[in-house]
RNA sequence: GGCCCUAUGGUCAAGCGGUCAAGACGCCGCCCUCUCAAGGCGGAAUCAGGAGUUCGAUUCUCCUUAGGGUCACCA
C-alpha cells in the first residue's frame, strides 16, 4: 500500500513581521513533513488587499532561511502547482464559487455592509444568528437576483450551510469534534472585489496544491467545520488536520506586543541565535518520547511526531529561552562565536588571536545573550569610578590593609615582568602568594579590584590584567595603590 | 452571551488504572574556585473541586470551577 506524498504548507499573510507564533506554525509544518519524508511549501496569502505590508513577503523568506526551514515550492523558488501568491491566482477562485452556487452550495448575497452591521448591532452579543447573519439573501427569487445583477448592485458569495444535522471532523491532536451546522454561519467566500475570503482560498489552494496535511493554530478550530462543508460540498478528500496549541504570555493571555520581544527579529536583535529560538520553540506544545531538550533542526526532523503534540496551550518563558541560549553559545566553537559575537565585541580584543581565545573562554559560560558583552568586557577600555570598600571581601579575606599589602609587594614584580602574557602572569603571581603569606584568593583580590574597578569580572585577575594591557594595568594598578595609602 | 477547546509544581512538561508522580527552566543550599559564571551534588515545589466506574484513580465518565479560542466582505 503507498501513500500520498505528505505536503504540508506555510501560509502566512505578508501583514508585518514574523511573529513567534507564525515560526512555531511554520516549523511544526515543517517538521511534519520532512519527519515523514514529505514536502514543505510556501504560499502567500495576500488576499486582504487592504492589509499589505511592504517588505513583509521578504521578512518572511528571511526569517525562513535565517532559521533553515528550505520550502520545496513556493513564490520565490517556484513549483508544479504555482503560482503561490493567492493574488496571482484571483482568477482560480471565482469558477469554484460559481460551481458552487450552481450546486445549490452558495449563493450570491446583496446585502449591504451597512445592513450587516446594523443586524450585528440589534442582535448584540445575544446572536440571534449563526454569525450574525440572517440569510437574509439565502433565498432570494431568481427574477430578484437577476434584477439585481443587471443593475450591478455589489454582492458577495455565500456559503449555503446546512440547516440541520451536525459536522465532525477529526483532527490529529485534538480527536474527533461535531458542532451542530445551526450553528455555522453562512460564510462569504467571495468578496464584493472579487477577491476569496481567506477561509475559501485555503481550501480551494490546499486542494489545488495537494496539501495532505492542514496545519495551524487551534484558533481555527472552531472554522474547521465549515472548511469539512466545503470540501464536502466539492467532494474532496478532507486533509489531516493538525491544530497547534496557543503560544500564550507569562500573564496568561494570547503572545503579543506587549508581552515583550514577540518578533522574530526581535529576539535576534536581543542577542538570540536561530537555532536557540528554534529548539525554544519546538519544545512549546510539542515533548520528544525520550523527553530530550537540546535538539538541532536536523535531528527534530528526525524525532519529531505528530503524537507528542500536546493540546494545552503554553505559557512562552523567556527565561527557558536565555537557558537554550546560553546552550547554544557554549556549543560554539571558537571561530563561530567570535564570527556571530563580532559587532558586540571591543575593537581592542579583535584581530588578536591570544585575546580573541581568552575572551571567547570568559565569555561563552557567562552570557546568554550576545548583546550582554559589551558591558561585560567595558573594563578591558576604560575603568569606572569605585569605591575603596571593593577591596573589602569577606570571602577572600581581603582587607585594605591585606589589599595595600599585596599591592605594594605584586606592583614592582609585574613592573619588572618581561613578558606580559597569561601563562607567565599566572606563573610569576602565582609564586608571590607564598612569600607574602597568603592565600591566592586574598592576593590576587584588590589587583582585580584595582585592575577593573568592578566586583564582578568575567574571568579572575590573571586574565583581566592580561586584556587590559601592561601600561594601562600598572596605570590602574598604581592608582589604585595611592588611594589605599591616602585612605 | 452561544459554540468549541483545555486543566499535573511559578513556567515547559513525562505519565496513558497500581509509580516513593520523571526530567528541564527558575529558586534555595553545598562542593569546586583568583571574583562572577560554568560544572558537580542535593533541596523545596504539582495531579483545580465534587460525584461516579473500579479491588484500586493523576489516568475513564459526568458535573462544577477556572482559563483560552471563536463568532468580519481580517487572516
Amino acid at each position: 500500500m503507498t501513500h500520498p506524498v505528505v505536503r504540508t504548507r506555510f501560509a502566512p499573510s505578508p501583514t508585518g513581521l514574523m511573529h513567534v507564533g507564525n515560526l512555531r506554525t511554520a516549523l511544526f509544518e515543517y517538521l511534519i513533513a520532512r519527519s515523514m519524508g514529505g514536502q514543505f511549501i510556501l504560499r502567500i496569502e495576500d488576499t486582504d488587499q487592504g492589509r499589505l505590508v511592504e517588505g513583509a513577503i521578504d521578512i518572511i523568506y528571511n526569517t525562513l532561511r535565517q532559521v533553515g526551514l528550505r520550502h520545496d515550492e513556493g513564490p520565490d523558488v517556484g513549483g508544479p502547482y504555482g503560482p503561490y501568491v493567492q493574488s496571482e491566482r484571483r482568477h482560480v477562485y471565482k469558477p469554484y464559487a460559481e460551481q458552487l452556487i450552481r450546486e445549490g452550495h452558495a449563493y450570491r448575497c446583496f446585502c449591504s455592509r451597512e445592513r450587516l452591521e446594523q443586524l450585528r448591532e440589534r442582535s448584540g452579543t445575544e446572536g440571534g444568528f449563526a454569525g450574525g447573519y440572517d440569510r437574509h439573501c439565502r433565498n432570494l427569487p431568481p427574477h430578484e437576483i437577476d434584477r439585481l445583477l443587471e443593475a450591478q448592485t455589489p454582492h458577495v458569495i455565500r456559503q449555503k450551510m446546512p440547516l440541520t444535522g451536525s459536522t465532525t471532523f477529526v483532527d490529529a491532536v485534538y480527536g474527533s469534534i461535531t458542532v451542530e451546522n445551526s450553528e455555522l454561519e453562512d460564510q462569504v467566500l467571495l468578496k464584493s472585489d472579487g477577491f476569496p475570503t481567506y477561509n475559501f482560498a485555503n481550501v480551494i489552494d490546499d486542494h489545488l496544491m495537494a496539501i495532505t496535511h492542514v496545519v495551524r493554530g487551534s484558533e481555527y478550530l472552531s472554522s474547521t467545520p465549515k472548511y469539512n462543508q466545503l470540501y464536502e460540498a466539492f467532494g474532496w478528500d478532507v486533509p489531516v488536520y493538525v491544530h497547534l496549541p496557543l503560544i500564550l504570555g507569562a500573564d496568561g493571555k494570547k503572545l503579543s506586543k506587549r508581552h515583550g520581544s514577540t518578533g522574530y527579529h526581535d529576539l535576534i536583535t536581543e542577542g538570540y541565535l536561530p537555532e536557540a529560538i528554534v529548539n525554544a520553540i519546538a519544545l512549546l506544545g510539542w515533548c520528544p518520547k525520550d523527553n530530550r531538550e537540546l535538539f538541532s533542526l536536523e535531528e527534530l526532523c528526525r524525532d519529531f511526531d505528530v503524537t507528542g503534540i500536546s493540546k494545552s496551550p503554553s505559557v512562552f518563558d523567556y527565561g527557558k529561552l536565555d537557558w537554550f541560549n546560553a546552550a547554544y553559545i557554549k556549543a560554539l566553537d571558537p571561530s563561530a562565536f567570535i564570527e556571530r559575537a563580532r559587532s558586540f565585541l571591543p575593537a581592542s580584543v579583535l584581530g588578536d588571536e591570544q585575546r580573541e581565545l581568552l575572551v571567547v573562554d570568559m565569555l561563552k559560560p557567562r552570557i546568554s545573550r550576545l548583546t550582554e558583552i559589551p558591558e561585560r568586557l567595558r573594563f578591558i577600555d576604560r575603568i569606572e569610578d569605585y569605591p575603596l570598600s571593593l577591596f573589602e571581601n569577606k570571602k577572600s579575606k581581603s582587607t585594605l590593609e591585606s589589599a595595600r599589602v599585596a599591592l605594594n609587594a605584586l606592583i614592582p614584580v609585574l613592573e619588572s615582568l618581561s613578558e606580559w602574557s597569561r601563562s607567565s602572569l599566572h606563573d610569576t603571581l602565582m609564586a608571590q602568594a607564598e612569600p607574602l603569606g597568603m592565600k591566592t584568593g586574598q592576593m590576587l583580590w584588590p589587583l582585580r579590584i584595582a585592575a577593573s574597578g568592578l566586583e564582578v569580572t568575567p574571568g579572575g585577575a590573571i586574565e583581566v590584567l592580561f586584556l587590559v594591557g601592561r601600561a594601562e594595568s600598572l596605570r590602574r594598578l598604581e592608582s589604585g595603590r595611592q588611594r589605599l595609602a591616602q585612605a
